[in-house]
DNA sequence: GCTAAGGAGCTACCG
DNA sequence: ACCGGTAGCTCCTTAGCG
């Protein structure tokens, strides 16, 4: 029979000691499907040198798990070369077999042998998730699995050309955890709630047995597709699996009996379902500096929720509150449910063009969504997939930053060449198969050179980036086009919005891809040339502006900042165009804008009255709320108001009232809290600095502070050094807070860094520091 | 012995 | 576990002073 089915999920399995794939789907009419399929044999590929191929693979075929050996064609970084091509049965031997094959002298290098039993299934068979496909089947009777039905993979598969999700089953869950003291402890602190919200809404509490077996028991009769958590890769599920042992319970909530497992990229695995961590979609929230669930969500527009501190959670646990905890979890689990229904479109877009199942594309680094996508385009172009190498790192030049031209500024157009590094690849044909070594001689004219470096590219034929970019920047444009003709905020709008940017994630990451060490297509010369092209691009483009007198205010990699001049930027955006081959466009004009004499910060104010900051101490997290808001209220007032020495006195006023409230406690403690990340173990810390410091005297007080996380501290009244009067947060009271400190090292710089560019020497305000004294 | 200068170390930003 | 360019803080060493 032939089944059609939207692709969830994929793994293999060992059934008895055979590989299996087995591939979860659903169809049409809302069934659960799992395929199996047992006759696939993984394979590898093998450059012979100077030996012939017949004899080379007759050799090959003589080791220890190879199934069978075939001579063919492939192509490595462009050139045609005969390999042969090495099937092995046991997929769990198929690493040993290539390094023996690797070993062999006539073999020049293997290919391909580190990719995936289940990805090299999907490529072989021409599939991919998040897609529909149809495919003969047969019934399988004699396996279990909480599915609708069971079958047997017998012919091949076919895509099926259809647009929209199946009605997928959605589940989120968010649970309470609290430590006795500082961070809960899956040894010691037993797990006190958890929601779950699916067709409807449930919170258990009580004896943690049964919190955990409703749990299981919940998933099993909703039993979701896709579960959604918020920081369960990190924390939760392994939580629950440890304090369910410690219950002897088995945390069965598989559509096999399986518990989660940790699997590649730090992702956690729930057979047959996509176990999505929306906190791995948070990190791309780059303006969100602290990614609690509870700034996420707010920052999506979904609502704030009352925070809670972790004190406050084991207080009412203490109080045997259990009402108040439910209300809080509950909350949550709304939240996490919204959140999640924020991404998803973008996920199943992103699996889709990736080639990554949902759960796994979700938690993969960037570096590795275009790599996977990279080696599905290889694939199709014949091409054999480089392994990952050992190599130090070397560095190279980057792009061009101006230096601004510091004040402010009135009527200020930004043109941006669009992607410009994808297109400058494109147009360049710059890529690691098109790259000519320097030892090799070609003609000029069959060369791009790149400016400063000296980098050829061959111009023939078109290159694996070129064709990829060029396909990438394509789709996106056509997708752009259909957008406009599309009503907004209609299910269309949101799928094409959805599959546009993450088409755009993927094309602005290749160049930093190729420069990466850890890419099986890394290339230095390719990272460097295209850097290079790129200084000559927007070089050359401040060139003609300054030839049509425009006035350059300020410039950073692929932008240029000019004084708006309506029909001198049209004619230079033409005259860009057509000089340099690449698109330009008028992206934005500020009314006022104002610059430091430091590059990468500014801050402007648009024709539709929002203002942007850039880089100042405003958007960055590791300065305290009370300087940064200081700095955004005296940029709104110097922006908008006409008179420039109107708005420096309306400015200094409110500083100095300001600076009247801390004195007067009426700043709140959380306005003084600074947050900074604890990047790397404790012994790697070489320097004595007050977040390293407040890290220690955390984890002496019970708290797992990790790399990764943040800590937030308030520095205190005392003496000596930063480090040796910063304290965590919760344990200081307002009173406790050195006041001067924060005015002179944290809002006075904050507001002078603006202030200063318009003339202003000092702030005139009585600081209360040794200046007033005198 | 004190201080200003400058470098090292660090984090978070821009494009 | 995408890149390089950059600012600006804190801590610490050292040159310069006399």
């Amino acid at each position: 029979m032939k089944l059609s089915f939207w692709f969830l999920d994929i793994n293999t399995e060992k059934e008895d000691n055979r590989p299996e794939v087995q591939i979860w789907g659903i169809t049409e009419d809302g069934k659960r499907v799992l395929l199996l399929d047992r006759g696939f044999v993984g394979s590898f590929f093998a450059i012979p040198r100077n030996l012939s191929p017949d004899e080379a693979a007759r050799k090959i075929s003589a080791i220890k798990g190879v199934e069978k050996t075939e001579i063919t064609r492939r192509k490595h970084l462009g050139k045609e070369v005969d390999v042969i091509r090495v099937y092995v049965k046991d997929p769990d031997e198929i690493d040993e077999v290539a390094k023996r094959v690797s070993k062999m002298e006539f073999v020049e290098g293997c290919y391909g042998h580190d990719i995936r039993y289940s990805m090299q299934y999907m490529f072989e068979k021409g599939i991919s998730p998040s897609g529909w496909f149809e495919v003969e089947v047969e019934e399988e009777k004699n396996r279990n699995a909480r599915v609708d039905g069971i079958f047997r993979i017998i012919g091949d598969f076919k895509r099926v050309d259809k647009n929209y999700l199946p009605g997928l089953r959605i589940m989120a869950f968010h649970c309470v955890l609290i430590g006795e003291k500082g961070s809960p402890d899956p040894e010691r602190d037993p797990v006190i709630a958890i929601s779950v919200l699916g067709d409807d809404v449930r919170t258990f509490t009580g004896e943690e047995k049964e919190i955990l077996s409703s749990f299981v028991n919940y998933i099993s009769s909703f039993d979701p597709d896709i579960i959604f958590s918020y920081g369960a890769n990190k924390r939760d599920w392994d939580y629950l699996v440890r304090r369910a042992k410690a219950n002897g319970i088995y945390l069965d909530v598989g559509r096999v009996k399986s518990e989660p497992h940790t699997s590649v990229y730090g992702h956690v695995s729930v057979t047959g379902r996509a176990n999505i961590d929306l906190m791995d979609f948070a990190e791309d929230l780059y303006e969100v500096k602290l990614k609690t669930l509870e700034n996420v969500a707010e920052y999506l527009g979904l609502g704030r929720p009352d925070d809670i501190e972790e004190h406050e959670l084991r207080e009412m646990k203490e109080k045997g509150d259990i009402d108040s905890i439910a209300e809080f979890s509950r909350r949550r689990v709304y939240l996490i449910r919204e959140i999640g229904d924020k991404f998803i479109e973008y996920a199943v877009q992103l699996s889709q063009i990736v080639g990554l199942p949902l759960d796994h594309v979700a938690s993969a680094a960037v570096g590795f969504r275009v790599e996977w996508f990279i080696i599905r385009e290889a694939l199709g172009r014949g091409e054999l997939i480089p392994q990952r190498k050992e190599v130090s790192a070397e560095t190279y030049v980057g792009g061009m930053v101006l230096s601004p031209r510091p004040g402010i500024h009135s009527n200020v157009a930004v043109l941006d060449f669009a992607s410009m590094y994808p297109n400058i690849m494109v147009l360049n044909n710059i890529s690691p198969d098109t790259y000519i070594p320097p030892d090799e001689e070609v003609p000029q004219e069959e060369c791009n050179i790149a400016p400063e470096v000296g980098h050829r590219f061959r111009k023939e034929p078109p290159g694996l980036y070129k064709e990829i970019l060029r396909k990438l920047l394509s789709a996106r444009k056509e997708i752009k086009e259909a957008l406009a003709k599309v009503e907004e905020n209609s299910a269309e709008h949101k799928l094409l919005a959805a599959r546009e940017k993450a088409i755009k994630v993927i094309a602005n990451a290749t160049y930093g891809y190729c420069g990466w060490i850890g890419a099986r297509w890394y290339m230095k010369p390719v990272a460097e040339a295209t850097a290079a092209w790129g200084r000559y691009t927007i070089g050359k483009a401040m060139e003609i502006a300054r030839k049509m007198g425009l006035e350059i205010i300020y410039g950073d990699t692929d932008s240029i900042f000019v004084k708006y001049d309506t029909g001198k930027v049209n004619k230079l955006l033409e005259e860009i165009k057509r000089e340099l081959s690449l698109d330009i466009k008028l992206e934005r004009i500020f009314k006022r804008i104002i610059f430091t004499e430091a590059k990468k910060r500014y801050a402007g104010l648009l024709e539709d009255g929002t203002i942007d900051v850039v880089g100042l101490e405003f958007v960055r997290g590791d300065w305290p709320k009370v300087a940064r808001d200081a700095q955004k209220k005296v940029i709104e007032i110097v922006l908008t108001e006409e008179n420039v020495e109107n708005g420096i006195r309306r400015a200094k006023e409110y500083v100095s009232d300001l600076i009247s409230k801390m004195k007067a406690g009426e700043i709140p403690l959380k306005h003084y809290i600074i947050w900074k990340e604890i990047t790397k173990s404790a012994e790697e810390y070489k320097a004595r600095a007050p977040h390293v410091e407040v890290a220690r005297i955390m984890r002496e007080k019970g708290w797992r502070v990790q790399p990764g996380d943040k800590v937030g501290y308030v520095v205190v009244k005392g003496s000596g050094k930063l480090y040796q009067r910063s304290l965590p947060y919760f344990m200081v009271s307002v009173e406790d807070v050195d006041i001067e400190y924060y005015i002179e090292n944290q809002v006075i710089p904050a507001v002078m860094r603006v202030l200063s560019p318009l003339g202003v020497k000092e702030l005139g305000v009585a600081t209360g520091g040794l200046a007033d004294f005198f």
